[in-house]
DNA sequence: CAGTGGTCTAGACCACCCT
DNA sequence: GGGTGGTCTAGACCACTGG
């Protein structure tokens, strides 16, 4: 069944403008995973005809779906399917970088445990399963320039990820977003990151081989896919004494073109 | 000499496309301020006929202002030219909530001290003036719930704010970037900041009224303008206890819609 | 080369806001 | 009612990509 062969609904007398309407039914192909991470979508002729509007119309409403992170757009090629790899990802959710460097470089990882776990209360709530549900957790440890800084703990629910173990985990070739999104079928289209200032307790003193009660920045985050669905809890404990976490707003784009 | 009365540069044979020449043009108007923050914008028939070209190509000028944050545009009033103020400023580079909660409340402001100082050696690098120029150096106590958490210590070049002094910033009725730009002409256009969780010192242990040694969040933050000048340096030691930094990253805008 | 998205035109009509 | 930006049309032509 092909994107070409659906029928769309467009109410050319709803308050709702032509171009949004566009924007959600195609939004809603990449929810429902008629449109996969990758894929080219048909050409903007094909969508004029397929929705019949102006070539105008089409336009916007592709456009907000690229600005939105969902589509990318390629003049002499065609429109494709966001998909998380190791070129794209990274820049998008690691945030450090070297003291008075700017981001730049990958991080290495270093596999350190898998386990299987019943979900806490406060993991429960807010992976929205019930309190004692089948969880994995999972640590991971990141460096740059050969020393390690920050120990990653992930929590996900079993039930999203059928027949996930340790071998699938640490033998996945590119991010760990990308194996959710090829293996599970499961895209993270947003992230929300809350910041502390904490001290180091003993075992991430262990990992990270810093003094018990050092200052770590801890770092929660939500992992989530369409519909503000939850699937990933990140904690990440991070010595901060090398590296720095980066966070720019630039309003501009085009001083340099 | 109002806008509409300029002459404009815009070449059909270039490589650049109109709309992208048409929104330098209107850019380097706000950068030479002939078009000042809070200030309406001529209308779009206007500017067709200003620049010859067609209302499809001003919008798409116009829209990637707006974008950029420079402009502002309202249905039935008209385009605006974006000023910083209470309204718009807090939710744009305060990015602090009580614990669990999301970004919400103003927070309090209370002011500590006004000194004129020299430049550090750090300092003058990151303003780009000699070492040893005349600076402003403020402190100021942030709280949010009717508790003071936060400590900002600001850097300012003497230079770039002639006349300021210790009643003008007490008595500004704005927020402080919209005194810079309403009068000294400086409009902040992008913020960078740098997070590390360090330990507190006393000066800031005694501010807060916590623990010495308690673990703190340290922000740093550059805050520039037009081409990339930086104005000033914000250091803010943050007590992280009741309350964390957010960062969210939505590639979604439109799930509501 | 054929096919893609990018730019641009010259309008019409609608929704919104203020007076 | 008069003015603003928002939506939409039905094209033409250009720039880029891959084979």
């Amino acid at each position: 069944m092909s994107i070409t062969d659906l029928k769309f609904d467009i109410d050319r007398d709803s308050k709702t403008p032509l171009w949004l309407q566009i924007r959600n039914e195609l939004f809603n192909c990449l929810y429902r995973d008629e449109l996969r991470p990758g894929q080219l979508i048909p050409n903007e002729k094909t969508l004029v005809e397929l929705f019949q509007v102006s070539i105008g119309t089409i336009r916007k409403a592709v456009g907000v779906l690229e600005k939105e992170g969902f589509l990318i757009r390629k003049q002499g090629l065609g429109t494709f399917v966001f998909q998380h790899d190791n070129s794209s990802f990274l820049f998008e959710y690691f945030h450090f970088a070297l003291n008075g460097t700017e981001k730049q470089e990958s991080p290495t990882v270093e596999f350190i445990s898998f386990e299987t776990k019943k979900a806490s209360k406060a993991e429960a709530e807010s992976l929205n399963i019930p309190t004692g549900s089948a969880i994995y957790r999972i640590y991971n440890k990141l460096g740059l320039n050969k020393k390690f800084y920050i120990v990653d703990k992930i929590i996900i629910s079993q039930d999203k990820f059928p027949g996930l173990n340790e071998e699938i985990f640490k033998n996945r070739a590119n991010t760990i977003y990308n194996l959710y999104q090829n293996k599970f079928n499961i895209f993270i289209t947003n992230c929300s990151e809350k910041l502390k200032a904490i001290t180091s307790n003993e075992k991430i003193s262990k990992l990270l081989n810093i003094e018990l009660g050092s200052p770590i920045l801890k770092i929660d985050r939500i992992g989530q896919t369409y519909h503000n669905e939850t699937i990933e809890i990140r904690t990440s404990y991070v010595h901060t004494s090398d590296i720095e976490y980066i966070h720019s707003q630039n309003s501009t784009f085009g001083e340099s073109l």
